[in-house]
RNA sequence: GCAGCGUUCGUCUAGUGGUCAGGACACCGGCUUUUCACGCCGACGACACGGGUUCGACUCCCGUACGCUGUACCA
């Protein structure tokens, strides 16, 4: 026993990797991460049924672009089945578990009965205490020796202590009728076997906890602590589900969302740390603690969402944000860029980054070095490229023949040029913006003058003056 | 039905037995400005409801309403 921390993320492989997945893995891995511990990822796939290889991979495509590192290879509950199992009889040779040889009808049945009579459906298997003489030879479940007086108190760092009674819980299945080990045993022995310290998952499972405790006690092992989180809700408050959005987190990244802006959002739901809104991964790291998670359930926002990104990207440096901006490219099925328009796009990226919250909206701004040559104008721009405005841009293009390519310059020279023609600089802003971009908007003019150069700004000027009336 | 959990501005949240109940996002208005974005200033805006405890409750207790979760040989 080192005392280190370890937490680990357990979704199962039956689809995407859920936003409120990716949000419970962020907090496990944050609490490992600020503290020097580990984190841990294992696949519960113990439902044969519904898991796929396809999505486990998708699980961990969404791990990767959050970064969200896991320590040591990814565990399969599956393939543990035999150790699972192996715990289960020895909870049965110990007489802390037993034989049931009810059928599911009986089952039924027995609930049935028990609603028409206003009783608490919880089976009770007549074989709990029956002699193993009388024992007939048909299938049989394993199943847990439940205590049925008392309370269970789960000490939870976020809910408080919760208490819940004993006979609200059912001596639970160990093992199913063909041998394989149920998810609720399955979970307890992995998160006992791969040391985990900490159990930070969503708060469906808190009443979970107290049947899982229940083989803890059996086995003699020592609890982890337990932090239930509540769970994130759609805009309107209700169970987040697909008719809000998206849900899977690599629709996130293919809207262009960067990963940093999501990890903060995410962070940020449900959890806080003072007024801090804005912040780093280290500062999360460092700040983050069950202490300062929330009881009540967040519903998901997606203009905090966006301002949030909006401030990442601001502050990205520009190789790292040319990087995932390639990333994006690739996910969202656009054309990757050329080695040229790589190369101006970083020389751009200063002016771009502060006004865009996403990557589409990045590559909005940028048009003006994405758009082939001779730049066609769209119709707003057509309209600042009128006969008069066309006329000012060719007597503009001689001043800045001579100039040299400075933003002080640039500045000096246009507005020179304005006064002489005693109008404001203003007025000169829309036609160069539409003979540069195309575009009505644009970053500054002069950051597309200083980004594009002398050579092309003259180019385009001149195309625009030159192009054929109407 | 039973059990567990929850409820502070529209949203995310801070917060204390005595506060002008604070911040952020959104929205609205204004300033700045070459468009957009940023920035700045301002406005709007909340303690679910009802009882109790207390000199005093948003804060503690009980109840109600509403919501969520669980109640599987799913995970």
């Amino acid at each position: 026993m080192t005392g280190q921390i370890v937490t680990r993320f357990a979704p199962s492989p039956t689809g995407f990797l859920h936003i409120g997945g990716a949000r419970t893995a962020l907090f496990n891995w944050l609490y490992a991460r600020g503290r020097g511990g580990k984190f841990l990822l294992r696949i519960e796939d113990t439902d044969r049924e519904r898991s796929t290889p396809e999505a486990t991979d998708a699980i961990l495509r969404g791990m990767a672009w959050l970064g969200l590192d896991h320590d040591g290879e990814v565990i399969s509950q599956f393939a543990r089945a035999d150790r699972h199992a192996e715990v289960a009889n020895q909870m049965l040779a110990e007489g802390k578990a037993y034989k049931c040889f009810s059928t599911q009808d009986e089952i039924a049945a027995f609930r049935e009965a028990a609603r028409a009579e206003g009783r608490s459906t919880l089976f009770q298997s007549p074989w709990r205490d029956a002699d193993p003489a009388s024992y007939p030879d048909a299938p049989f479940v394993v199943r847990l020796k439940t205590e049925t007086e008392g309370t269970t108190v789960i000490r939870d760092e976020v809910q408080g202590e919760v208490k819940i009674r004993n006979d609200q819980l059912d001596d639970m299945i160990l093992l199913r009728s063909d041998g394989t080990p149920v998810y609720m045993l399955a979970v307890v022995v992995d998160d006992h076997d791969m040391g985990v310290t900490h159990v930070i998952r969503g708060d469906d499972h808190l009443n979970n906890a107290a049947r899982q405790m229940g083989i803890y006690t059996a086995m003699g092992w020592d609890l982890p602590v337990y932090a239930h989180i509540p769970l994130i809700h759609g805009p309107d408050g209700k169970k987040l589900s697909k008719r809000h959005g998206a849900l899977g987190v690599e629709e996130y990244q293919a809207m262009g969302y960067p990963a940093a802006g999501m990890r903060n959002y995410l962070a940020r739901l449900g959890w806080s740390h003072g007024d801090d809104e804005f912040f780093t991964d280290a500062q999360a790291k460092e700040w983050f603690d069950t202490s300062g998670i929330g009881k009540s359930p967040a519903r998901f926002d997606f203009k905090k969402l966006e301002n949030l990104c909006g401030q990442h990207i601001a502050q990205t440096d520009d190789a790292a944000l040319l990087h995932e901006l390639k990333e994006f490219l690739k996910v969202s099925d656009r054309p990757d860029l050329s080695n040229h328009h790589e190369t101006v796009m970083l020389r751009a990226l200063y002016c771009l980054k502060e006004r865009a919250k996403t990557f589409p909206e990045l590559l909005e701004k940028a048009h003006f070095i994405l758009a082939d040559t001779p730049i066609q104008p769209d119709e707003k721009a057509a309209k600042a490229l009128d006969t008069v405005s066309r006329g000012i841009l060719s007597s503009l293009t001689p001043q800045l023949q001579n100039a040299r390519w400075t933003r002080d310059e640039l500045e000096e020279v246009t507005s020179r040029f304005a006064e002489a023609e005693g109008t404001k600089f203003g007025k000169l802003a829309g036609p160069l913006r539409a003979a540069l971009a195309g575009r009505a908007v644009t970053p500054s003019v002069f950051d597309m003058m200083l980004v594009l150069g002398q050579d092309e700004t003259l180019a385009r000027l001149a195309q625009a003056s030159a192009s054929a009336e109407g």
